[in-house]
DNA sequence: TTCTAATTGAGAGATTTTCTCATTTAAGGA
DNA sequence: TCCTTAAATGAGAAAATCTCTCAATTAGAA
């Protein structure tokens, strides 16, 4: 049972958690590492199976928690796919955006954003602030591009 | 019991039903009623209310198999909430995205795509194909601003 | 009006998410 | 290194959400 793992990303996870006096544990960072190691964005229950791979029983609602946290920290994002379903990634940079393939579901940050670009103004006529936005892109990645042909 | 409500929104649901060969129900024009009558972000729960106040009794089967249907055809459109909450809104428009108000959840049309004018170019180099996008925008309306004042 | 397949209601069932509280653990201080 | 203490966690109950089944109902064509 793995439980000396270190990496980059979660090293920064802990950095992030320090800053905000929140406990650097064991379950949090298994979680931000089966995340990144898979590079795709997974379920709360292939979450739960990876740290459970890793460190053994993990109850269920700790992973609900940790994404919570993460959430709120910016650390990881929940993303929503057109078929209902949703899944959590790893994500380091402050303000981005992903592209996620539809088929391997992999995640792949998109750093400039396209509204930043985007005129606001005349909407804001209407009466309505701005405050923030969600983007996501859909597609196919090249592996799985490729395959479809 | 109100059953002979008509009006533009309802007649447009029913001619994308009519065209794609579903059938007009009362259900289904029912959930385009309460969706639009209420300008808002509604949830499962909402909507099956609002309803059974029009029509009585309705499975709250019938109201998933009906967003699910309607979702499908673009009439309607799932709404994700930063907090996590999600919401069904009317959206008339082929392709629109909506401002969506974090105090009073009402919805608003933004009909320009700020996606269209993003030179996707540099990034389907990375040998990613874009397909879709699903973009929203947060903030506070009109009358809510104000209240936060 | 009649006929037929699509739609629906009701409730059971499955799945997902939250809650509670006793136990464990991270991290600062001795 | 060893204490101390509040934060974090596990386990499972509970709540909420969503799906399924099938007999009864209904829209729309003939």
């Amino acid at each position: 049972m793995l439980k000396d793992f270190e990496c980059t990303e979660e090293s920064y996870a802990k950095e992030v958690l320090r800053e905000k006096g929140i406990r650097s544990t064991s379950r949090r960072l298994a979680v931000i590492h089966v995340l990144h190691e898979s590079g795709r964005s997974l379920s709360v229950g292939e979450i739960h199976d990876g740290v459970r791979d890793i460190l053994g029983g993990t109850g269920l609602a700790t992973i609900y928690r940790t994404l919570e946290t993460f959430e709120s920290l910016g650390v990881v994002r929940r993303l929503h796919f057109p078929d209902g379903e949703s899944g959590y990634a790893f994500s380091r940079a402050g303000h981005a955006h992903h592209m996620v393939c539809l088929t391997c579901r992999g995640v792949f940050d998109f750093p400039e954003c396209p509204v930043e670009s985007f005129d606001l103004a005349p909407l804001e006529k209407t009466g309505f602030r701005v405050e923030d936005h969600f983007v996501q892109f859909f597609g196919r990645c090249g592996g799985c591009g490729e395959a479809v042909q």
